[in-house]
DNA sequence: GCCAACGTTGGC
DNA sequence: GCCAACGTTGGC
């Protein structure tokens, strides 16, 4: 199933392997999988696309940060999720290039993430790398990802639902690229 | 704009 | 450590 989907994505076990080598963390070798949300005022798939890369920074939430701090691990795999929008949903997938990084914005002052607490030595927030895999063929609904039953466990329809950063299982993430048909 | 469901803050 | 007050998220 993992090989199928980094097939899919065009995340061979080799490209996984290069980057893993660079990254000071350890895992098992394993691919993990997420949820990231954006509101398209703030960050859209659009500009993820043009950027290809870019630093997941300005989150400000504790349980969050720690997921980019030791629940990542290069080449994890997300789903790129639009809140805030008519008809919010699943637009998109992008990879874990770096986790755990410093979050830069916490020591701009004249940011609106600026943070009084977090210096060079004691960054108080972090962030991660990430990179764009591709968009949807049919971007997914909420309201579709609430109509598909075995999508019903998802942290996105339960408590924890607010997160910014979630946790998804393989089955949820390969579901959702199904019913989307796919990238583009 | 409303409001439910949280997370955070700070007095005690 | 409790908990009320407050702030934020995000669907609707």
């Amino acid at each position: 199933m993992a090989n199928t989907e980094s097939r899919v994505l065009g995340m061979s076990r080799a490209a996984k392997n290069s980057e893993k080598s660079k990254s000071a963390t350890q895992d098992d070798g394993t691919i993990g999988f997420w949820l990231i949300k954006s509101k398209p005022s703030c960050y859209s798939i659009e500009q993820f696309a043009r950027d290809k890369k870019t630093l997941w920074t300005g989150i400000r939430n504790y349980q969050a940060r720690n997921f980019m701090m030791t629940g990542m691990k290069s080449g994890d795999q997300f789903l790129f999720y639009h809140s805030n929008v008519e008809s919010p949903g699943v637009f998109g997938v992008g990879y874990v290039v770096k986790p755990n990084q410093a979050d830069p914005s916490a020591l701009d002052q004249r940011g609106e993430q600026y943070d009084p607490r977090a210096s060079h030595d004691h960054p108080v927030w972090f962030c991660a790398e990430v990179g764009y895999l591709g968009h949807l063929k049919h971007p997914l609904t909420l309201e579709e990802i609430k109509s598909i039953k075995e999508l019903n466990g998802m942290a996105l329809l339960r408590k924890g639902r607010r997160l910014s950063i979630q946790p998804v299982s393989e089955a949820e993430f390969s579901i959702i690229l199904k019913s989307a048909g796919g990238l583009k």
